[in-house]
DNA sequence: AGGATTGTTTGCGAGTTGGTACAAAAATCA
DNA sequence: TGATTTTTGTACCAACTCGCAAACAATCCT
């Protein structure tokens, strides 16, 4: 009782080779380029570095390790939004700073442009599976809800109306960028889009 | 060269027991609830009532399948929009029967509102399959066009962009349709795009 | 009728899939 | 030190994957 966590908290057998974050992240980018289905066991492990054992022993078979990754994306995406409505800029440059950075994610890839993992990729597994499709479902609450709050925040009346349309076009940006769409097509968007909300 | 076609020119050996644009059907069906890689021959076979070999000579291997029902989408995709714009409705009536006819189509499914297989599915495989890619770009820029040509047709000044905007809609009621979205919840989302573009 | 041509059925085989058993390895505990 | 606990690496398995070969069936042509 004395060194309750001497560091923290020393477990008792071999020490763990790799770091959870930092797999389910490789994990992640793997499932965002090839979705659920196209990516295989033999896939994870190229992705991860790690053996099947080692994943199986910590996350699971592959579909609890694919329902991690959505979690841990729905995770840094709402830290994310938090941090735009903590920015406390204007309609516009909230707006602008937040297709800054989805425009931005949504080009890079593993093997090209990928978008978001759960608006094109979850959602293709989501009709069959009901806790893909209950992730993907909170996920897009969890954008709608964010949005709205920021708008609402800044005094935009038609706040819950933007928002919705908003939250479109972040999902259409995606669909855009793993078509290939260039750059200069999705920053257009959603300079259209700025331009409606507060224009 | 007397009897040219005398029917429908009749061919030579044993006739086909299916009709190709009915199993096309099928075969969309199926892949649009479970997109291109999650879709075995097996559930192919069970869609269309056609056995392997009878698929392989129809249409080639499973790729070239896949392929043939995303072209087959967009052409009726293609139909369905020049036949909105020949109605030569104004913008609000117009609009709305746009998203009257989508929604509808967005809410059936084999096994649940299953959205649109180019918008939700091939978007999948499309990051890492250059011919889907293609397809996929060849929708989005049919829909980008035929909604704008559509606005200019009612004169309407910010066409281009509103075109986008309401294609960023149409994509996002597809993503909500796979997560379980209500009716209620897409028309809410498809009248406040109206309101947007034609308010 | 009989040959030619095309479509269908059965069955299979090479390769890949997700998942696991087992022993070696690396740490802590006594 | 040796026993215990946890992780890792090797190898494997049963099931499923896509695709095809070969025999059979149904039609047209002469």
């Amino acid at each position: 009782m004395v060194q309750k966590s001497d560091q923290i908290a020393r477990r008792r057998g071999r020490p763990r080779g790799f770091d959870t974050g930092e797999v389910l992240g490789a994990a992640t980018e793997r499932f965002r380029t090839r979705g659920y289905a196209g990516t295989s066991l033999d896939d994870l492990v190229d992705a991860t570095g790690l053996q099947r054992p080692s994943l199986y022993a910590a996350f699971g078979d592959k579909r609890a390790l694919y329902l991690a990754t959505l979690d841990r994306t729905i995770e840094r995406a709402g830290r994310g939004f938090d941090q735009l409505i903590a920015a406390d800029l204007p309609i516009r440059q909230s707006l602008q700073a937040m297709f800054r950075t989805i425009v931005d994610g949504y080009l890079t890839g593993e093997t090209g442009p990928s978008g978001c993992i759960m608006v094109s990729t979850s959602a293709t597994s989501a009709v069959d599976d009901a806790e893909i499709r209950a992730r993907l479902a909170a996920f897009l609450k969890m954008e709608d809800d964010r949005i709205e709050e920021l708008l609402v925040a800044r005094g935009d009346p038609a706040a819950r109306a933007h928002a919705r349309v908003a939250t479109a076009v972040i999902h259409s940006l995606s669909v855009r960028a793993r078509a290939g769409a260039p750059r200069a097509e999705l920053e257009a968007l959603a300079a259209d889009c700025v331009a409606l909300i507060a224009g």
